[in-house]
DNA sequence: CTTGATTTGTACGTATGTATT
DNA sequence: AAATACATACGTACAAATCAA
């Protein structure tokens, strides 16, 4: 339950709610959530600490939203194995907003930078791939 | 400039100028970012809409937020480097709170999920970071 | 050390626009 | 065409952390 005299902002308690959800189960990837109104009248909160709260987990990666569609959890795509050789590098970040255009990737989704010998980095969606050491 | 009656949204825009500052480099790791009052002022925007732009540099790694101090470009750590092990397996994402907490990592910043053969996987720090294949 | 000013955080409200169902 | 759902954008008020006098 959402408290409003607990120390913890409304918006941060009820990501936590929607969060033991999805990682419990109760909410499977590609279920829909309730919409923002529903969310604000059944916890008592405005429709704004519900946006807020649902933001926060778009930005973990745990949901997708669309403008008119529902919101929905997140479906993990099959990963694509990419094998290293030896000596690259590889770093993670935040790709740009032009990137995830570029990639097809949606917000809350990090890229790795695979830096081959001798070549221009590359980029890879953090959530379809995984990375093979040799 | 911010244009009213252009497409883009309006906190788009504003994000958009303060990344091209920080990516041109008028915005340097450390440097403070103008107020949001001085930025709604200046841009003849709401605080709302500054607040919005702000947040979308934090989630992407470019800025740090902490209430009462002011905003600043995000400084980049030294990055360590972790060797790869031959077979060892990685993946990134979003870190939950809890592992941001551990970790002591910011909105924005993924991690590295590293798999090593018959252990249990090891997080990294996305931003300080680097791995090399054997 | 205390006070007051500044800055970001939380939370609410309203209105309108746009995309999908 | 109508209803639903998310997006943008404005406003207000107060709280909490920090900073500077």
């Amino acid at each position: 339950m959402v408290d409003h005299d607990a120390d913890r902002a409304l918006h941060k308690q009820l990501a936590d709610l929607l969060r033991d959800e999805i990682n419990s189960g109760a909410l499977s990837p590609g279920d829909v959530l309730p919409s923002e109104l529903y969310l604000a009248q059944t916890h008592g909160l405005s429709q704004t600490a519900v946006r807020r709260a649902i933001e926060l987990l778009q930005n973990e990666g745990l949901v997708t939203k669309r403008r008119g569609r529902r919101t929905w959890v997140r479906e993990r795509p099959p990963r694509q194995v990419v094998l290293l050789n030896p000596g690259d590098e590889v770093e993670t970040r935040m790709p740009t907003e032009a990137e995830r255009r570029q990639l097809g990737i949606p917000v809350g989704e990090p890229v790795f930078v695979v830096r081959r010998h001798d070549s221009e980095p590359e980029l890879f969606a953090g959530a379809s791939t995984t990375l093979r050491a040799p």
